[in-house]
This record gives C-alpha cells, structure tokens and sequence, in this order.
DNA sequence: TGGTGGCATTAGCTATAGTTAATTAGCTAG
DNA sequence: CTAGCTAATTAACTATAGCTAATGCCACCA
C-alpha cells in the first residue's frame, strides 16, 4: 500500500546510481547483469519502483533516477562506503571481506548511524579498495594519472590504487596473487594470449586479461 | 528448497530463547505478543520453522528450539548485544536509540564481524541497557539485590540498574523523565491509582504502574 | 450442562521478489 | 527482405510473510 523501501528497491536504485556513475548508459538489461536476476524480475521491479516515484523510463528505455530515487540510490551508496570505512579502520577487518558485509548492513543503517559514522571517519576519503562513496568513469580515472594493469608498461613499478570491488570472488583471487590495494605490481611480460605475468610483493604469477582491466595503478 | 535463515525466521527464534531465558512459558500466543503478529502468522512461522528443524512442537504446544535452533537464537541475541554495544561505546549513540538499530543491523552481521565485535568489545558486559546476552528472569534479578522501581521504598535513593529495553517509545519517555541508566532515582510516594511519584536528576514527575514495573533498580 | 474465553488452525486474501518459458518489438547484417 | 539477435514483456509458477474472518477445541466456571 504504501511506497515503503525495501532491501530489493535499494539494491536496484544503487546500481542505476553506480551504473550511470561508471559512465554507463542504464536499461533494463543492464540492471539485469548487475545484479544477477533474470529479465522479468528486472521488468517487475522498475513496475514497483515506477509506481513509487524512484525511478522514469524514458521512451527509449533509458532508466532515470527522480531526485526521491537519486536522494535513496546516494544514501545507500554511502552507507555502504561508510561501512566497509569501519568495518576496515575500526575492527581491522580484511580489505577483500568487507564489500560483502557492508553489501548487507548499508540496508539497516538509520540516519542517525549514518550522522555517527560520518562524524568518527569523516565524509571524504576513500575505501579500502580505492574507491570514494560513487565509483569514477574510466576517462575520469585516466585523467586523475591511472591507467588499467592491462595497459601498464613492462618492467615499471606501479601501486595499485583502485580495485573493482563487486566481484568478492576476485578479490579473494587478486589478494592470493599479493595484488593488494597500495601493493607495488610489476608487469614482467604481456604475452600473446592476453594474459600478463607479473610480479608482487608475494611472488611472480600469471593474471588474466579480464582481471588485469579490473586493476587500476599509478605509477610508484 | 533450501532451509535458509531469514530475518523473519532470527526474530521468531530469538523471540523464543529470549521469552524462555526471562522465565516465560513459550507457547504460540507467547510470540504474537511478543512479535506483534497475529496467531495465524505464528502458525505459519512455525510450520517453516519445524520443516527446517529449528523448532520442535510439543504435545501440549509448548515449543522447544532444537540445537540448531539454540543456537541461532543465540547468536542473533549475541550480536544484538554486540551491535548495541558497538553503538554506544564506539559510536556514542544514545542509549534509548540503540535497540532499534541493532534490531536490524544484528541480521546481516557475519561471523567474520562478530569476531571483530567479540575482539574490540569483549564478549562480557552489559549493554547499556543494564542488561546481559539474555535476559535475566525476575528470580535472578531479585537474587542479584535488584528490585522493580514499583517495589522501592519510598523516601530512598536507587541506582537505575537495568531497563526493559524492548519498547522504544517506552525508553525515551523514561528519558525524558530523567530515568536513564546509572541514574540516581527516589520514589517520593506511592499513589492510590498504582502511579508513583518520583525525583530523578531531571526533575519530579510521576510515573504508571505498568513502566514503573519496567525499571529495575538498586540500593543506591 | 452450557456458555465464555483463550488458543490454534484453516481458508482466502495481499504484497514482494524471484524463477522459466513463450512471445513480441526493433534493429541489423547478409 | 528476411533471418537472427537483443531487449522487454506477459504468463504461469514458487516461496516468504503478513493479514482478517471463521472455525474448532478445550478447559473452567456459574
């Protein structure tokens, strides 16, 4: 009966926010890939949360927050930031288990959790894997002197400084292969099919070229 | 298909452990009360329940939580106590805040985090509610030198021990009457409607006989 | 003995949120 | 121009989790 928000409206109206953020251009079909739920789901979610006033599909399909959707996307976005910042700097937690964790909690924090938060840790600064509150378009991170591990030179040291952090089973993988957030990379070789051997603080491994653009660094 | 834990299904089974640790017979109608839901959702919760072997009915309808269900219970009841305590002593929420936001935060904590929590805070104390894990039965409470502020003396001075803490609205308007935790309170006459009047650092109010009973106090 | 009250259940709803299978609408490439 | 791909929708399900209304059961009480 009433527009009450949900774990699920959450869910969709961050990655339209996130989707947008990375400079993509948001349908259906890409909230379907996001968040790993079949097409007519997709369909009957943005039914509730037209219904509701989050969200206006234009007449190309095109998927467009309203400033209600935009305000609740932003929010959770930021709570989820302001959790793996705790989870991280007040309890220690590892870098690769927090994405998960904040994933659950950002949807129980009130405002006056998120005011205390934000008090303790402070509105700016970036997550333990590099990323601030809304994650930056590929351009934007190009512009700031980033550059993907797949287009890092051979033989120069770089640090890694922002790591994709939706994907928690490859930040097991990377943190196994000593790819860690502020670790220092050297790609040894780009061989021919698209793999990079590399080497890190924990030894020299081969990495996959999907895995190697999810990667950014700078250069040390 | 799979007996997955819901926060519905953590609520009934926390319901459960509590409502028997403070003495009380737990049968259906124990966790309508106490969850604010109608009979019939009771029978459905614990249908579910029983199917995924949380729960065991017995011939007179007294409920039993089996071992797997034992410790659920007690693990959401941990983390309740965790994540308040997190609040208030990390955080400085105050303390007529908290129980509300552990509510929902206790059912997306990991044992990952609940170890953080056990590591920063202890495992032992008391929330800032005065109360333990579990609570305690009328009985103990009695035992340990506590007594309801119904029962005091009148012309005496108490320590607020342990509060109710289950009733939100309950909790800011003992607030607002200067009954917090810790905080010294004189009964200065009982009333012939069951009301008693009161001095508390705030100022002389009276209070009602059914919250009166809600406050759990000690020989100042 | 015959109510009355309390407890539990069934029946029949609603809403959210997901699934697969089938269909439709549009674009595009041969 | 049609064959095929992508996108989106509809239809028909399932499961959780709640609701009200009606009913059944039992025990206690006058």
């Amino acid at each position: 009966m009433k527009d009450s928000i949900t774990v699920s409206k959450e869910d969709y109206l961050k990655a339209i926010l996130e989707a947008e953020s990375e400079g993509q251009h948001v349908i259906s079909a890409t909230l379907a890939h996001w968040l790993s739920v079949s097409a007519p789901a997709v369909t009957m979610a943005l039914k509730r949360l037209k219904r509701d006033g989050y969200v206006l599909v234009k007449d190309d399909g095109t998927l467009q927050l309203s400033a209600k959707g935009k305000e609740t996307a932003y929010r959770t976005a930021l709570r989820h930031h302001l959790i793996e910042r705790m989870l991280s700097e007040v309890f220690g937690m590892e870098w690769y288990q927090i994405h998960d964790e904040a994933e659950r909690l950002e949807h129980a924090v009130s405002p006056a959790f998120e005011a205390k938060l934000i008090e303790k840790l402070g509105e700016h600064g970036t997550c333990p894997h590099g990323n601030s509150v809304l994650p930056e378009n590929p351009l934007r991170r190009k512009k700031r002197g980033l550059l993907q591990l797949s287009e890092a030179e051979e033989g120069t040291d770089y640090i890694v400084a922002s790591l994709y952090e939706r994907d928690p089973r490859l930040l097991l993988f990377l943190h196994n292969l000593g790819v860690d957030p502020q670790a220092t990379v050297r790609v040894t070789a780009k061989n021919y099919d698209e793999t990079l051997s590399i080497k890190t603080p924990s030894g020299a491994f081969t990495l996959g070229g999907p895995a190697a653009d999810k990667v950014w660094v700078k250069l040390k």
